[in-house]
RNA sequence: GGUCCUGUGGCCGAGCGGCUAGGCUCAGCUCUGCAAAAGCUGCUACAGCGGUUCGAAUCCGCUCGGGACCUCCA
């Protein structure tokens, strides 16, 4: 495969060559919702993020395998004590079946994919459906012996794992250190060590979602379920993991351990980690009451918000951004957005219409590569956007007459637009279901008739007033050197 | 308290040793009956203090501010 992609690996701390383990053959998997509440804005920047580098990909020719499960068991509150599994937990609070209350929030969260223009992943497993395949790993570990059984739970022994490998790795976390650190270790517990986490569960009497195992009836610890999963649809190593930073620690670091311990090597080549997306500054989170859901920023009905933004808006506002970098929200930022957005889009829409010259004034090729080598350097869309509004200048420009573009020159450029803003940042574009029927033709047609008539007699009250009321009704007027053009807009 | 990240102009946000980021805002000009759009020009930057270097927003140290994680988190 011929590409100069290159990647921030977590593990390495550094960008590196991305180099596929069987080109043109590439496993992708990342770490998808819990399934017990809607996911909010700062969920879907990660998961649009990996959707980036998924897309990427294929346009550089690769064949991705794309895994991006839904935890709809297992996902513990805390560890201490009881341990309450959220799905459980907000099964009891809905007075609903725990598979409603997964299947509700699969189906918000599966929209939210669809209206933020995500593709969807290759294969998007359950931890439910592969209860066998991770009760078969518990006893893989086991047997290697990084693991213990005490009361019907089964923990996993960092300990013992600590004798033969390294645990904190990824996250640069020192286990001593974390020991230090950690107060109230009350002997409640059952676990050996304050860093042993659950491998398998035992199940209390009220306990409702329960399966039949070698240690009675319980169910799967949260980090299990991505390392059976990753392991069972990618093989025991595959490329890149992705999932967002808050994750990095213990769940992807546990399910690095698990994988070692149950394979004897590591299971990932490249660790990818989305940065958080704040509001005012601060991680966007339900317990501080900032977060709002992508349906409340659509409509603009939510106490945060002065008004509502489309999807693609949104998209571009994210996308302005480098993936790890912490995005702060604000009104003022996605309205500024918004008028990019647009601005880009009106540009892309003109280029089909521009009129060849004999020599160019813009040197495409150099253009295109220079998107390539934004995107080639840790999928730097923010560079990338730049780069594209050099290009709306130039589409600009050659509109005006003011420069000249030869055939080839527009047509190479429209595919250069239509490939990165479109196939690669995956926005698109968000035609106000325009009514194109003759009536609505002949009807404008003749509502611009009068307004010229109206402006050629310099009855400019009149002619203001048709270009007003037109505005209301969201139909934007333009006057030109050649006529006058409209369109339906929304927003 | 520990580990790590970060501090750029009115706002957002790139850059990571020398070369205009870009978007939005604001001002002027061109176009225009006026708008809008578009083009051109301009306006405010690299938290502070030291150090390394011919040269630092970029590397190092300290100070101050912000954030993430440290078994809820995308």
């Amino acid at each position: 495969m011929q590409h100069n992609l290159y990647l921030y690996n977590s593990l390495t701390r550094q960008k590196e060559k991305f180099e596929a383990i069987s080109s043109p053959f590439v496993g992708l998997y990342v770490c998808g919702p819990t399934v017990y509440s809607n996911v909010h804005l700062g969920n879907s920047r990660t998961f649009m993020t990996f959707d980036v580098l998924f897309r990427y990909l294929k346009y550089l020719g690769y064949k991705v395998r794309y895994v991006r499960n839904i935890t709809d068991v297992g996902h513990i509150t805390t560890e201490f004590d009881e341990g309450v599994d959220r799905i459980g937990a907000q099964a009891k609070l809905e007075m609903l079946e725990p598979m409603e209350v997964v299947q509700k929030y699969t189906v918000y969260f599966h929209w939210v994919m669809e209206m933020f223009n995500n593709l969807p992943p290759s294969i998007e497993p359950t931890a439910t459906g592969h209860i066998i395949e991770q009760i078969e790993m518990v006893k893989k570990i086991l047997d290697a012996g990084f693991a213990y059984e005490i009361n019907g739970s089964v923990y996993f022994d960092v300990r013992a794992y600590l004798e033969k490998h390294k645990y904190g790795e990824l996250s640069g976390r020192n286990v001593e250190e974390l020991f230090e650190n950690t107060r109230d270790l009350d002997g409640q517990d059952e676990k050996k060590f304050f860093a042993d986490f659950a491998l398998w569960k035992n199940a209390s009497a009220e306990h409702i979602m329960r399966w039949p195992s070698p240690w009675g009836e319980g169910f799967p610890g949260w980090h299990l379920e991505c390392s059976a999963m990753s392991t069972k649809y990618l093989g025991e190593v595959f490329d890149i993991h992705g999932g967002g930073m808050d994750l990095k620690f213990p769940h992807h670091e546990s399910e690095v351990a698990q994988n070692t311990a149950a394979c004897g090597h590591g299971p990932v080549r490249y660790w990818l980690h989305a940065n958080m997306l704040t509001v005012n500054g601060q991680k966007m989170s339900k317990s501080l009451g900032n977060s709002f859901l992508p349906h409340e920023l659509f409509s603009g009905d939510h106490p945060v918000l002065t008004k509502g933004y489309s999807p693609m808006v949104v998209r571009f506002f994210m996308m302005q951004a480098h993936y790890r970098s912490p995005l702060d929200f604000s009104n003022e930022a996605i309205q500024a957005a918004a008028k990019g957005y647009k601005r880009l889009m009106t540009a892309i829409a003109l280029i089909d219409q521009l009129k060849p010259s004999a020599t160019s004034g813009f040197d495409v090729k150099e253009f295109t590569e220079k998107c390539h080598s934004a995107m080639d350097d840790d999928l730097n869309t923010p560079i990338l956007i730049s780069h594209l509004f050099d290009g709306v200048r130039v589409i600009n420009s050659c509109a005006e007459g003011k420069l000249p573009l030869t055939e080839n020159d527009i047509n190479l450029l429209s595919k250069v637009f239509h490939s990165f803003v479109f196939d690669i940042i995956g926005l698109r574009k968000e035609t106000a279901t325009e009514d194109q029927s003759q009536l609505v033709l002949s009807l404008m047609e003749f509502i611009l008739k009068l307004r010229r008539e109206a402006k050629e007699n310099k009855d400019y009250a009149a002619s203001d007033k048709i270009r007003n009321e037109l505005a209301e009704m969201n139909i934007i007027i333009k006057d030109s050197k050649d006529g006058t053009d409209w369109k339906y807009e929304t927003n």
